[in-house]
DNA sequence: TCTTTTTATGTCAGCGCTGTCAATTTGATA
DNA sequence: TATCAAATTGACAGCGCTGACATAAAAAGA
C-alpha cells in the first residue's frame, strides 16, 4: 500500500539518497534523473514518511504556535496565516497554550515549557502577545536552541540575543494610535479621552504614547482625568466610560478606546445614557476585531493585518537562506472609519 | 546533552526493552523495577524521542483537528479542551483547516486530504461543524482507516461505518431549542419569530425544529412569515429583523435567532427602530458566544459546553479501551437569561 | 592530451525507539 | 518436590529516512 523511498529508488534504477536529494530539493540532480524520480514518485503515489525524515534528519517538520489567551479572533487569523506558510513547506502547525503565572514564581512554567519542548523538539515557535514580550519563555527558547519568532513585540527585551535567534514581526502601534487620535482632532474634535490596555501588555503603553504625542502635536490638553486604565475587557470598558461620560466634569467628545471590546463598552454605557453616537460622541477602537461590525453604530477602527503576521512570522521562521528577509519585519496598519467616528457637531 | 533510552537502561542496570515498558506503562513490570527506571530517567532528565516513538511504533502521537471556518471562539474552546486530553496523553494536536467547496467538485478535496493525512499520518482526526457532517471528509477518514470523532454532528450519515471508527459527541440543539422556546412562551410570550441559521449546518435544522415542538405543544401558531431564513452572520441577523419588526403586520414579542450574531442583529434593529429591549422585545440567541456579554442589553442564549466537547472528543479518540466509553457522548447545555429577555409586558 | 575541478550518484551506518520472540525467574499446583 | 503456568526481562532486528563520505562521470583547464 505504502510506498518507500527504496520503492520509488528500484523503480527509477538510481538509489535512495538520489530520490531524496529529488525530494527535499537539493543541488546536484541531474535534470533528467530528478523528472524521472518525480515521474516514479507520482505514479507510486509515493509520500514521504514524516517520523522517519524527523528521526534521520533530527528536524520535525513541525512549527509550534504559542498564546497566552490574547482573543480567539487574533490567535485564529495568526494560525490561518501561518498554516498557509506551513504547507507551502511541508510543515505543520502544533498548538502550545501557555499559562504564564500573573505573579512571580516562574520555576514551573519554565519546567513546563522545557518539558514540552524536549518531548515535541519543533524546529520553531510563533510568539503571540503577551508571550512575545516575555522574557521567561525567550529565555528557555533560547537555552534550548529553538528559534523563534515574536510577534507584535513591544518591549524590546533581548536586543542583542535577537540577532542569534529572534525574529520579529511587528506593527508599530503607537504611529497607528498617533494617526487615528491624529484623524480625530482633525475632524474637529478637542476634548478627547482615552482608555488604556492591560497593564501586562506592551501595546498598552504604545498607544497610549501614540495618543500624547498626537495630542501633543496639536497643542491640546488632556487633563489625568480623561485617560483611564482598562485591560482590554468589555467591563473595563464599561467602567471606563462611566468615569469619563458621567462626572460631573464637562465630558469628552471622542473616545480613543485602546482596543475594541472597550470601545464596545463606551458604545453601551453611551447608548445608556442616551448619548448620541457620533452626533455626541465619537468612539473608536482598535484591532477592528469582528465585533466592530456587530454593534451599531459600527465601530472605527485601526486594522491590524493579523493574518498578514502570521504568514510573515513562519515565513520568517521556514525561509532564512532561501530569500534575504530581515530579521525585523513590520506590516502596515489602516485605519477604518465607520459609524462610531463623526465630526464633533458642536464645536465645527 | 539529552539522554537516550539507552542511558537510562545502562544506569538502571536493565534493558531498553523495560525502560520502554516502564514509560509506555506497560504491563509486566516488578513494581521494584518501575520504581528504579522512573527514578533514573527523572534523575536524567529524560525525554522520549518523538520521532523515534513514531517511527518505531508506527504512531505519531499526534492528533488533528479539522474545521470549515465555524467561528473563531468555537474552534479555540474545542482547541483547549482537545489539547488538555491531549497533554495528558502525550499527544499534540496539530491544525487542518479545510475548505469544502460550496458546491460540487469534491475532487480536488479528496486528494488534498488524501496527501496531506499521508503526510502527516495522525492517530485521530477531530471534526468540527460543518465538517462532521461532510460525507466526503468521513470518506476519505474511512478509507484511510483514520479514527475520527464527529463534533455535533446533526445528520445521521454512516450510521453502520460509525459503528467500526466513527464516534460522535453532540449536544442536543432540538431539545435546548425547545426548552428555551417553552421558557419564552412561559414568561408570556405569544407571538414569536425565528430566526433560522445557515442552511448547511445541520445545527440550523435541528434548532428549528426545537422551536417548532414548543410551538406545538402550546397549540400557539407561528405564521411562516415569523421564521426568516438567516446564515449566521450579524449582517442576515440584521435582514432578517427588518423583516421581522418593520413589515406592516404586527410584530412578534419575542424573537429567538439560531445564534448569537444574529441575536445582536436584531438588537441592534430593535434600537434603531426604537424598540425597546426587552421591555417590547425579547431576544435570544444561541451559543452563548463572548458576543453575548460585549452588548447592551446582554444577550439571552444557549450555553453550549464547546470546552467538553473538545475535551470529550480527544478522551474519546485516546482513551478508547482504557475506560469503556460509548462511542456516542452527549453532552449538557444551559440556558442563560439575561438582559435581553422578560415578560412580556402588555400581554400579562 | 592529461590533470584538476565540478557535478552527479552511490554506499552505508545509524537516528532512538518498539515489536517480536525467546529466556529467565517466580509462583502456584499437584 | 516436581511440574507447569504466569510474570518478568532481555536480545535483536529493523521502522524509513538522511548525513557523511566515497566514487564515478563530466566539464574545464593547461
Amino acid at each position: 500500500m505504502k510506498a518507500t523511498i527504496n520503492d520509488v529508488a528500484k523503480r527509477a534504477g538510481v538509489s535512495m539518497k538520489t530520490v531524496s536529494r529529488v525530494l527535499n530539493k537539493e543541488p546536484n540532480v541531474a535534470v533528467t534523473t530528478r523528472a524521472r524520480v518525480l515521474q516514479i514518485a507520482q505514479e507510486l503515489n509515493y509520500t514521504p514518511n514524516f517520523a522517519a525524515r524527523g528521526l534521520a534528519s533530527s528536524k520535525s517538520y513541525l512549527l509550534a504556535l504559542m498564546y497566552d489567551d490574547p482573543g480567539p479572533t487574533y490567535i485564529m487569523e495568526i494560525q490561518s496565516g501561518a498554516i498557509d506558510v506551513c504547507r507551502e513547506h511541508g510543515y505543520h502547525l502544533v498548538l502550545e497554550p501557555v499559562k504564564v503565572p500573573k505573579s512571580g514564581l516562574a520555576g514551573p512554567l519554565i519546567e513546563d515549557l522545557e518539558a514540552r519542548l524536549k518531548r515535541l523538539p519543533v524546529d520553531g515557535v510563533i510568539l503571540t502577545p503577551p508571550l512575545s514580550d516575555s522574557q521567561i519563555v525567550l529565555d528557555v527558547l533560547t537555552r534550548l536552541k529553538i528559534k523563534y519568532v515574536r510577534v507584535g513585540p513591544s518591549k524590546n527585551l533581548q536586543a542583542i540575543r535577537d540577532k542569534e535567534t529572534g525574529l520579529t514581526v511587528f506593527m508599530d502601534d503607537r504611529q497607528a494610535a498617533f494617526d487615528m487620535t491624529e484623524a480625530l482632532i482633525k475632524t474637529g474634535h478637542k476634548e478627547l479621552g482615552f482608555i488604556q490596555g492591560h497593564p501586562d501588555h506592551g501595546s498598552s503603553y504604545l498607544r497610549l504614547e501614540g495618543f500624547q504625542a498626537a495630542i501633543n502635536k496639536y497643542g491640546l490638553i488632556v487633563p489625568t482625568s480623561r485617560i483611564v486604565q482598562g485591560d482590554y475587557t468589555f467591563r473595563s470598558g464599561i467602567a471606563a466610560a462611566n468615569a469619563l461620560l458621567s462626572g460631573s466634569n464637562t465630558r469628552p467628545s471622542a473616545i480613543f478606546a485602546s482596543n475594541d471590546d472597550m470601545a464596545a463598552g463606551v458604545v453601551s454605557v453611551a447608548n445608556r445614557l442616551g448619548i448620541n453616537v457620533p452626533a455626541e460622541l465619537s468612539v473608536c477602537g482598535f484591532d477592528d476585531t469582528p465585533l466592530t461590525r456587530k454593534m451599531s453604530p459600527q465601530l472605527s477602527s485601526v486594522c491590524q493585518p493579523i493574518y498578514e503576521m502570521g504568514h510573515m512570522a513562519a515565513k520568517l521562521l521556514l525561509s532564512r537562506g532561501d530569500e534575504n528577509l530581515p530579521s525585523v519585519q513590520a506590516v502596515d496598519y489602516k485605519l477604518i472609519f465607520r459609524g462610531s467616528t463623526g465630526r464633533y457637531l458642536k464645536d465645527v
